[in-house]
DNA sequence: CCAAAACAAGACATTTAGATCCGATATTCA
DNA sequence: TGAATATCGGATCTAAATGTCTTGTTTTGG
């Protein structure tokens, strides 16, 4: 139902809305997210079309968010890299339906708008500060995932 | 976000629950749905296998749906075409997260649930019986299918 | 300036959905 | 039985999504 595309883009930013300090290289986000490294970097490069990240080139550069996590929707990073398309016209191009769409068309468009809503709804900090004993991109329950990278860091 | 080919067999339920006396075949489904009539033949296979209609070989033969319209729901047409896989477990593969989703794939998992439970209770009568000025597959404002392609049988 | 680090861009390979074609098989009816 | 009608099943083709690779460009720091 969703592509590999989005579910590895929404990765992505929860990795960067937890690395706001400094930029992230593509490797680095690649490995803890489990994406494919180069196709991940074909993906931030949307992303950066789009305005939802920033890049930065050469040493010490990377990706950063474009905007704080409590502005950035689900629904603009799912949009970014692959819409949902909703159902405005009869799909068969009969031509009375044009306004109203028949019943069919009708619940499936409603099922898309559903979708929408909801992914407009939540933004990334709300996503991050969900209570809940599974933190999303890491494997430690209850520890956010910045401080434990950090640690791993200095080791 | 749906594919074609759920589209495409959905179509094709709408016209056989307006067919139910006779077995249509696959060309005349073609025509009305506007699916190119060798992928429509397919899909059909597909949902023969899957037990959501009947077909009968020969003259005379043709596509039946196996049971009323009012005991087909959508999401049968749409799970025997092209599956709403649910996400049960954690897409990194991260152990830790077992049981209750990551918030994010909890967000993404919610809204699978959502469409899963509009196609759940949205069977094809109620679709065909919804006062809408669109008819499904019909061109005709408010003129039910079935008559309309009988009276172009007579011509 | 030069070398290393990092993203950018486009070419290339692989896989899957979408679409087509054809020979085989089943069914009806004369 | 034989001819006509339809689906069945597999082979094939195409286009798009996914994934990889290579070369170039920007930036930093010695």
């Amino acid at each position: 139902m969703f592509s590999q595309s989005v579910e590895y883009a929404l990765r992505a930013v929860v990795y960067l809305a937890t690395h706001m300090e400094e930029p992230s290289t593509t490797e680095a986000m690649a490995a803890t997210t489990k994406v494919p490294a180069p196709y991940l970097a074909k993906i931030l490069q949307g992303l950066n079309r789009h305005g939802i990240v920033k890049s930065q080139r050469g040493i010490g550069g990377g990706i950063l968010l474009a905007k704080p996590p409590a502005e950035l929707t689900i629904l603009e990073v799912v949009n970014a890299v692959d819409p949902i398309k909703r159902i405005k016209t009869c799909p068969l191009g009969i031509s009375t339906h044009g306004v109203n769409l028949c019943p069919l068309h009708k619940r499936m468009d409603d099922a898309l708008a559903m979708v929408e809503k909801a992914f407009h709804e939540s933004t990334l900090a709300e996503v991050l500060a969900e209570p809940n004993p599974s933190v999303p991109l890491c494997e430690f329950p209850g520890v956010p995932l910045g401080v434990r990278t950090k640690a791993k860091k200095m080791s």
